[in-house]
RNA sequence: GGCGGGGUAGCCAAGUGGUAAGGCAGGGCUCUGCAAAAGCCUCAUUCGUCGGUUCGAUUCCGACCCUCGCCUCCA
């Protein structure tokens, strides 16, 4: 069975057939970075993460290109604001999101292009635009690209979405008298440069400003994957304008086919309402870490509705989340203890379990990713080998055999192995005092000091093999 | 107004024309001196409402109700 994908193009669930398989290329679009980035984008970010350790994992050689939009309005404001220079301003932002990347275990996509080091592509880009017909400069300078030119030409304009661009309807925010484009619908490539924008303009054939939103991820995908390539992502507000916007200027640049397969996730609701900051529901990664919670707690519960669904986050299920996550550290935490041991199991039973977990969780996978059905098997595949270990039917070499599967299906899951904690010294003093008044039965005393460690943040689990310490 | 998602147990969430995965919470049990965020078991006669097609529908069709999103800030 191969690997199904569903297509923002076609609207329809279809075959993955890269162009020059095994290669990949997959772009997404990354970051502006004016802020931190919010539980939102970050279901998004794990999405795209998910698309390409499922690829990694059916073995394509995936190359991940993720830009980073630091020029842009809302930057600009911030520049001004802050009286700092661009670059300081954005850098800030730039480094956390990567390290909060990081934190919630995502893999560095291969390239991060920055759409301020792209300005000659962009510049090339739209000079070609307007060559060939399709972009003009507008009486205020800046260049805009011509629907009306583009669909002249025999284009579709509106190939992700079922729109008719002449009954768009001009948005609460946008007064079309603001503007000196031909038509409501046409978008600027090339932003004349405007007393607001400070410092921040390049030079260019048509005069000073900076690139349009959407003709950077046209510049920057098109270069490093080439005119045309597989894969591009983003979260589904993208689809348009921006995504249109891109095959457009893409096309209608090179004359060919931009990317193979759309694809979009969907939105979160946080407490099943819209983030917003006024109703409080408005969390960035580090508002929940501060709340105690870690990156593969949250990571788990992106992950745990399909990526075309919306999804509502709340606390309650971050909570949940995390209580999942101890279910298979529990599990791999055994597996590792049996498979480190040379014991033989009493009741040695033979293993049918693995193949068919790891089978059925790439099935899950080629559905359209079902992340939810491929959790499904883990947690079946995890009571089954508690059940094996409850009745010491797991020899060694099995539990070795289950680790290396569990390996595989977390290269697509991300959420790690949970390693001992670091017991220190004053704790570990502790537990050997609780297990001598054990020893003496004096079991008040024994647990004085269980309720001392509880107080410290760890919780003793007395097992048949002795007190084993879990940090809170 | 146009276009598009959804409504499945207390919560989150898969899924199928043939009788509802999984997780959390809850309940029971086991291990334990007692415990435990440990393990096992259990937990939807029912899938928004009403009709239709069918031997059979939660799944297909129609209507309706509710909800969320996009229509140039947006992941």
């Amino acid at each position: 069975m191969g690997l199904k994908l569903f297509n923002t193009l076609s609207r329809s669930l279809q075959e993955f057939a890269p162009l020059a398989p095994p290669q990949v290329g997959m772009y997404c679009c990354g970051p502006t970075v004016y802020d931190f980035a919010h539980i939102g984008n970050w279901r998004t970010f794990v999405f795209a993460d998910l698309v390409r350790r499922a690829l990694e994992f059916k073995n394509f050689q995936v190359a991940h290109v993720m830009n980073i939009t630091d020029v842009e309005d809302k930057i600009i404001k911030g520049v001004r604001q802050s009286g700092t220079t661009l670059r300081d301003f954005t850098a800030q932002y730039e480094t956390a999101f990567f390290d909060d990347l990081k934190t919630l275990n995502c893999l560095e996509p291969h390239q991060k292009p920055r759409a301020t080091e792209h300005i000659p592509e962009i510049i090339s880009l739209v000079g070609k635009l307007i060559a060939r017909g399709f972009a003009y400069q507008a009486a205020d300078g800046s260049v805009y690209f011509s629907i009306a030119q583009y669909r002249g030409a025999g284009c579709t304009y509106g190939k992700l979405l079922k729109l008719n661009a002449d009954e768009l309807r001009p948005g609460e925010r946008v007064k079309s008298d603001e503007y000196a484009k031909e038509s409501i619908a046409d978008f600027a490539l090339w932003k004349a440069r405007s007393p607001e924008d400070g410092e921040v303009f390049w030079p260019s054939p048509f005069g000073e400003g900076r690139p349009g939103w959407h003709i950077e991820c046209s510049a920057m995908s098109m270069k490093i994957l080439g005119p045309g390539f597989d894969l591009h992502l983003g979260g589904e507000d993208l689809v348009f304008p921006h995504h249109e916007d891109e095959i457009a200027q893409s096309e209608g640049a090179t004359g060919q086919p931009f990317v193979k397969y759309w694809l979009h996730g969907a939105h979160l609701l946080v407490e099943g309402k819209k983030m917003s900051k006024s109703l409080g529901n408005f969390f960035t990664l580090r508002d929940l870490l501060a709340k105690g919670y870690t990156g593969r707690e949250i990571r788990r519960l992106l992950l745990s509705a399909h990526y075309r669904e919306t999804f509502n986050f709340t606390l309650d299920g971050l909570q949940g989340a995390k209580m999942s996550l101890a279910r298979i550290d529990e599990c791999l935490a055994k597996l590792r203890e049996i498979a480190q041991s040379a014991g033989r199991p009493a009741n040695p039973a033979p293993d049918t379990s693995n193949a068919s977990a790891l089978g059925r969780f790439g099935d899950a996978l080629d559905d359209d990713l079902n992340v939810s059905a491929a959790w499904g098997v883990v947690f079946e595949w995890v009571g089954d080998l508690n059940r094996r270990m409850a009745e010491n039917a797991m020899s060694p070499d099995g539990a070795a055999a289950a680790l290396a599967v569990w390996e595989k299906m977390d290269s697509v899951l991300g959420i790690g192995t949970k390693s001992g904690p670091e017991i220190p010294p004053e704790i570990s003093a502790l537990l050997e005092s609780r297990q001598a008044a054990r020893r003496e039965k004096n079991f008040k005393r024994a647990d004085e000091i269980r309720g001392e460690l509880q107080a410290k943040g760890w919780v003793i689990e007395d097992t048949a093999k002795g007190p084993k310490l879990k940090r809170i």
